[in-house]
DNA sequence: CTATTTATGTGAAAAAGTGTACATTAACTC
DNA sequence: GAGTTAATGTACACTTTTTCACATAAATAG
């Protein structure tokens, strides 16, 4: 499966959620591509691709694409974050009560700073750096959040990778790129780069698409 | 231009500006290539489609591709923006202090609560959501980020568009979309689902590419 | 029961994007 | 100053992605 294709099949499954709380039952291609903003024939050629079928005219059956993406993307399994860096940003992610629904739960938050460490009043327990590799082992931590500054960024990555944690979503403004670790596994790395979107924002009113 | 163009010509602006504080004069394609991760010829292709030119086996001079490349993001303008919802995230958004080498400037913050907007312990003002149109006017407010919880996204996007703000930033897990106003005028939004983020990490974590 | 409508499923065409190869030019070497 | 090396610039081929068009099946209507 391609990247593209992924980011559509996340947003399909979110979007089933939604109408699915709202009582609906069925589903057609063209309200998923609205959803999700593409065409309608690519959600159907998404759909075919991984062997997901609808009824001619009837449309798809909400629940069955839900167990189906579900299965797809992995839903059931653990998926545990840990956050190096609780600073402001990494102490809003910890509070956001936004993961649950998607079944990611923060386990633990890392930082350089004794004050901040030993700081007890936040919702998951905050840890020396150095303990990174005992912690991810025993909370069979799957993925990490880098949200520290620029310059201690490759430095959380390395450690990251180090303690056998192959996902990493970094909100620092260096881009973290993926390469092979010393066994020969890859990292899944997804930079997000506030400044960057912004700076992309800017641009596009500048000089709309005319399209 | 198109935007994955943009989103490489942002990475080779933010790269270069890295090098010439590190000192140097000059630039290859292949150094660009791989701070942007992308091809050494996709670099050459996207300056010569810009209408930028090196020099056979000398490179490119970073300054001067510093200022033709800052001419097309429209560096110099003025890029003002405003934070809708002061919750954590929009707190550290107010505090990140890396948006000033791009220009960016976060100048107000609005919020329903008034315990939250008669707090002055800020770096920049918070007034209530009501008062939003007002504010854009006075401080040529061009982009708006949205941090306000699910429920209140949809509202706070057509605030944003009624106040004339037609960037937007948008961190609820909402998926927003651009949507003509009614003066023909198309607003340019960017959607970052943090949870969303995660989730394609988790999934290709699981299934890794074979590639 | 036949005709019509509606939506899926998919092959083929079109478009977009990327990589390869090589001609071209500039600098350096001897 | 001839030969070699190093990097740009671009035509062309290749690959990937999207759209188009239409055959197909199910439901509905008369």
């Amino acid at each position: 499966m391609n990247n593209d294709q992924l980011i559509r099949i996340t947003r399909y499954y979110r979007s089933l959620n939604r109408l699915k709380t709202i009582g609906l039952e069925k589903v057609f291609a063209h309200n998923l591509a609205d959803a999700a903003g593409v065409s309608a024939a690519i959600v159907r050629k998404d759909f075919s691709q991984l062997g997901i079928h609808g009824q001619k005219r009837g449309g798809y059956e909400i629940h069955d694409l839900l167990v189906s993406l579900g299965e797809i993307l992995g839903k059931g399994d653990s998926q545990n974050c840990i956050i190096i860096g609780c600073g402001r940003i990494g102490k809003a992610l910890m509070h956001y009560n936004g993961f649950e629904p998607d079944g990611i739960r923060i386990v633990a938050g890392f930082d350089s700073d004794p004050l901040v460490y030993s700081d007890a009043s936040h919702p998951v327990p905050i840890y020396p750096i150095s303990r990174i590799d005992e912690v991810v082992e025993a909370l069979q931590v799957t993925a990490g959040i880098i949200t520290v500054p620029e310059q201690a960024a490759s430095d959380s990555y390395e450690r990251l990778l180090k303690a056998g944690v192959m996902g990493i979503l970094n909100f620092s403004p260096i881009t973290l790129k993926p390469q092979a670790t010393e066994d020969g596994k890859m990292p899944v790395v997804h930079n997000i780069n506030i400044a960057l979107e912004l700076e992309q924002i800017f641009y596009e009113l500048k000089f709309p698409k005319v399209k």
